[in-house]
DNA sequence: TTGTAAGCGTTATCAC
DNA sequence: GTGATAACGCTTACAA
């Protein structure tokens, strides 16, 4: 940074004004092929960079994204990172990461960055609507989540659809008993999950005994805490529909600690087909959720109304995909 | 962005200049406590934020430190992104994402975005060295991978010790013919961690077979591939000893899928103790790495060479630990 | 086709 | 203590 030659330095050497060198840089038509060249070449002696901060001050433009998540921790996030960061890349944008670890004041702190012109857009994780007030048609894409009301452009699944041909997998197999770890209710998220559980119990003609709906909070040990209070019951479940795969993990784990097999004894589905459920013993059933595909979609959103095209009105859903493996089965008989 | 207040706009509202609305933002002591109040109210009242492009050309400084990693996919590097955006946040910087998957031209482009403002540090897990020419004593520090000769500050682990140790386990619970599936040599850190296995052999007396090394790339497909290669020999291991989770997931798929037990027929070590080797199946015994202290140790020791301090010459070498779990058991008599 | 000059919104250096 | 004012390095009317 310090005493990087800049187009003054260049202007100079060449001969020519400030504005032809950064006419020649921005390939303007309007220099000779001439005197383009000759700048070139010079910053390329001179290994001239531009200086983004006064760039950005003057085109008031930052050609930086904010992904905020609400804990970079978790692995879900990776391949939509991959994808976000893929897309921007292509389109000459660096990525931010915001972590608001379900804090407020971060989360506003985040969407201050937008205004003050950290970032040019934001591709929003955590659910958390935008502050009140003046936060109108803001370049804020949600993904995953679902911000009611917001007006936001979304990138999603349908959690309600994939969530009941879960279940109705476990329902094909014969299972009747069929038991729901949800997410945090009630976050939306979980809401769908659980709401896709209840209308494939219903539409079987299943009731759900009280206390077979237990709330976790997406992590392994809420899974292993959560079977377990399922199965000190005296009619315990042939089957769990789990709302993620990490607690899942943690449920498959725990039924092994108290010597149900899986899927003899129990069958287990997760969701979202987490790059380790294949390796997992035994490798997990689940839902498969297009990671990557959102994240690039919803930079892809992002960079249309960054360029100024006007925001899809209509939430863009992409397609899920049950993966049947190892931890389901018929039910004992 | 667009028309948020600007100093100017508090400075006519308070009736004072520019200057010491600047100042009293900063909190200078050259401002009567009086004049500063009324500008921070209205400052509030305007919601006013700093443009930080402004600020930035002003104070050569981005107040942003970019994290580079070879592969934002990989689950490994979780809990360094969360140490590193936990430290730079409470220092008021913020963690620009840099992902080279091992392209060259990417490497050096995450350079330049240090030369052109882009950011103050860099926070580097590529294992690659600056290009060459010019890049002397520059904010970057090395964290998890070691590029030796470069002059630059390191915070890593023993690699070398950990391994030794993880291979002295197999050892001491009686295996002799102990085989090892590395990460991509000649990388140092896939290098050092096989010096592990040798040494921790030699030492024992032991020889290793011809093709007992196994050159695998990190990924689970390639830890099933490894594995397939040693247990299609006539002699085959009792025990493996694997550079990384991932591959050790693979092996014991693999195991599993030719019919052998781990750990009953096979023991297995692997290397990181990722957030899942927990609740793998069997638990995986394997070598913890601090990977949170890592991140947040790399972004101090950055905090320390932006704020003007020396550089410590030493590399910073944080302690690992052998995490014995189920997967390791003495060998079948 | 090129040059001149006016900003972009701050912070820092002077005077007063 | 406070106020003019000059940078910071770039882009872009407007002139020539």
């Amino acid at each position: 940074m310090r005493d990087r030659p800049k187009i003054k330095d260049i202007a100079e050497k060449a001969g020519v004004s400030v504005a032809t060198v950064s006419r020649a840089l921005a390939a303007s038509t309007l220099v000779t092929a001439e005197t383009r060249q000759r700048v070139l070449d010079l910053a390329r002696e001179l290994d001239y960079r531009p200086n983004v901060s006064a760039r950005n001050l003057r085109t008031r433009r930052s050609m930086t994204v904010l992904m905020v998540v609400r804990d970079v921790g978790n692995p879900f996030y990776l391949d939509i990172l991959k994808g976000v960061e893929a897309t921007a890349r292509e389109a000459g944008y660096a990525v931010l990461m915001g972590n608001t670890e379900n804090d407020p004041a971060r989360e506003t702190e985040y969407f201050n960055m937008l205004r003050d012109g950290h970032a040019d857009g934001m591709i929003l994780m955590t659910g958390k609507p935008p502050p009140a007030g003046g936060w109108n048609h803001l370049p804020v894409v949600v993904a995953l989540e679902m911000i009611e009301g917001s007006g936001l452009p979304h990138v999603q699944i349908d959690n309600v659809a994939a969530a009941r041909g879960a279940v109705e997998h476990l329902i094909s197999l014969g299972h009747r008993r069929i038991a729901h770890i949800s997410g945090p209710v009630p976050e939306p998220m979980s809401v769908y999950r659980r709401e896709g559980f209840r209308l494939a119990m219903r539409d079987a003609g299943l009731t759900i005994p009280a206390g077979y709906e237990v709330r976790g909070d997406f992590l392994i040990e809420s899974g292993m805490e959560c079977c377990r209070s399922l199965f000190s019951r005296s009619d315990p479940p042939t089957a769990l529909f789990v709302a993620n795969d990490e607690m899942a993990y943690g449920a498959v784990h725990e039924l092994r600690r108290i010597g149900r097999a899986v899927p003899g004894d129990v069958s287990v589905v997760g969701f979202d087909d987490l790059y380790l459920s294949k390796a997992f013993y035994p490798p997990l059933t689940t839902v498969g959720q297009p990671r990557s595909e959102i994240g690039r979609t919803a930079m892809a959103v992002l960079l249309g109304i960054l360029s100024g095209g006007s925001e899809a009105a209509e939430p863009i859903v992409l397609p899920t995909v049950l993966r049947v493996r190892g931890s389901t089965a018929p039910p004992r008989t």
